[in-house]
DNA sequence: AAAAGCGTTTGTCGTGGACAAACTGAGTTC
DNA sequence: GAACTCAGTTTGTCCACGACAAACGCTTTT
């Protein structure tokens, strides 16, 4: 490796802070403590992370966010934290095999337009309902899951995205009613940017006659606040994915209750928040896409 | 204001970070050598930043993106921060006033059935080309200037942006060819969220006969690249938004176009490269969407 | 089983110094 | 008049190291 290559290869730590998520402070404290990671330094004495560092510390990042520590894994090697990896998300491992891969298959391989037509093909034999529960919703864990893995990177889980949201939003619009109960606000905190979620709920909620507005991702608490009480809206739906702190979740679903009036319900849904049901007290948390059927279904008897 | 209203209001400089973009580094700095901010001290000594510095702050950053410089404008009031940003986007005054200003007040008021409504009636009246040019991209610029001037704020800004998806994603679906030509891959560069500017590219070209890829925001430049070669994309469409840093924009579509072969032309669109073709050679800086057609139809006849 | 207590781990914040990149404005050349 | 050069200034980002509260894991008690 050449000079030039080597310099282009290797990353400042701002670079590394955004393609990892790990905060510059935190990569510093780690090179004090733990002596990983160990950049070099360039002329002017500012580190450069090569490319092989970057890649464990986001095998690191991953593994912190199912709950393991740094300082029992950063002495790892980089195949120690694949292994370990792929033990945190095959605990069904028989299942998962079993599971229909072909539109995982289309994903990894960029087929944007076959993906599109199966996707169509799909709702239309499934019905939206059963389409999101039934294909979507699986097939978004399957990518989340090779994502952890290694296995999917970025372009192909954001055209994983794109093509979903296009045939989500499209079934979503055809079913739209106007003024009809209960009128649920949908969005997420300001650190969580994945829309899947919300577009799922929103396509279960929307065929059973309830009324759905949809904020997009990163909203600050008081605005959502404020939103929900200026349009007079009957439940606010919060969405979590995997990657969200547990902790950071449930300190602002409950900030949000206190401030909410007690007449509009607050529902929770997604990895970060499934099974937190006793510390979340006057939040509805939904476990999965055919709970907040159930949950629509409690909301429609108490509200007869 | 009790204790627990006032605990509630400051904010620490993660929290500013945040709802500024200010880095933290920066709020410090700025503090040691302008005496702006002037946070208050929590008990252990942290910082805790009153709201009207917070607002202040956005005013400054605004004011930064728009070209000034801290030094000029730290020590200025609030009301004359709101002056200079008014002066900075009322160029053509009479013309702002005399707009149409009907969806905006829409947007204003959360009314989001009336706004989807009008905004599907304009589709069918004027088409989807003219309708992206003439009503979505000058709506677009009326919510960012009143989001400039704190007349919208994020809510308003969020349920914009959702509306418009709903209605741009449909109308391209059912445009959809397959095999077309040219082959356009469309995304930001990571620091770039802003999704409108991508969609409204779309629907500019689609009903042309170009066959779009959209990856949605945020890839990395690396995956650009492997992406577009992977994929035989004949065009790569950037998109940026008044806020990206000039100077990024321009150092990463150099660094691109060094790294895509010749033949993969690189289109490039948004405030923040407008009126910057000199610097840079070999990008196709497409000024306004009708300018999109203008580049398509240059491809066209090189590649005839 | 839940709660309480306690040492350890961990991320974030603080200070102050340094420096390269970006910008400004005056002077020069084409 | 536009394009370039060049010293001087402004500005954002980085560094080191210390501090500490919140979160965690574990044991003991209710």
């Amino acid at each position: 490796m050449n000079d030039a290559a080597r310099f282009e290869a290797a990353s400042s730590i701002a670079a590394v802070e955004r393609d990892t998520g790990l905060p510059k402070d935190t990569l510093r404290v780690w090179e004090r403590r733990y002596g990983f990671p160990a950049p070099a330094r360039d002329a002017n004495g500012e580190r450069l992370y090569p490319p092989e560092q970057v890649e464990k510390l986001r095998l690191i990042r991953r593994l912190i966010d199912h709950g393991r520590r740094p300082a029992g894994i950063v002495g790892a090697s980089t195949a120690e934290l694949s292994r370990m990896l792929e033990d945190c998300l095959c605990p069904g491992d028989g299942a998962a095999a079993e599971r229909d891969d072909s539109l995982l298959q289309l994903v990894r391989l960029h087929r944007s337009l076959e993906l599109n037509a199966a996707l169509r093909q799909a709702l239309m034999k499934q019905g939206l309902q059963r389409f999101v529960a039934d294909t979507v919703a699986p097939l978004a864990a399957a990518v989340g899951e090779a994502w952890m893995r290694g296995e999917v990177d970025v372009p192909e889980e954001h055209l994983f995205t794109e093509q979903v949201q296009n045939v989500l939003r499209s079934a979503i619009s055809a079913h739209a009613v106007a003024g009809a109960r209960p009128r649920v606000l949908l969005t997420t905190f300001p650190e969580e940017e994945h829309i899947l979620g919300l577009l799922m709920a929103e396509a279960m909620l929307v065929p059973e006659g309830a009324s759905c507005l949809s904020l997009g991702t990163r909203t600050p608490l008081a605005d959502i606040r404020t939103a929900a009480v200026a349009g007079g809206f009957d439940i606010v739906g919060l969405s979590f994915s995997i990657a969200y702190p547990a902790r950071q979740a449930i300190d602002g679903l409950l900030e949000l209750r206190a401030s909410l009036p007690p007449a509009v319900a607050i529902w929770a849904g997604g990895a970060a928040v499934r099974d937190k049901h006793k510390r979340l007290p006057g939040i509805r948390v939904v476990g999965d896409l055919d709970d907040t059927l159930a949950a629509l279904r409690e909301w429609r008897a108490a509200h007869a």
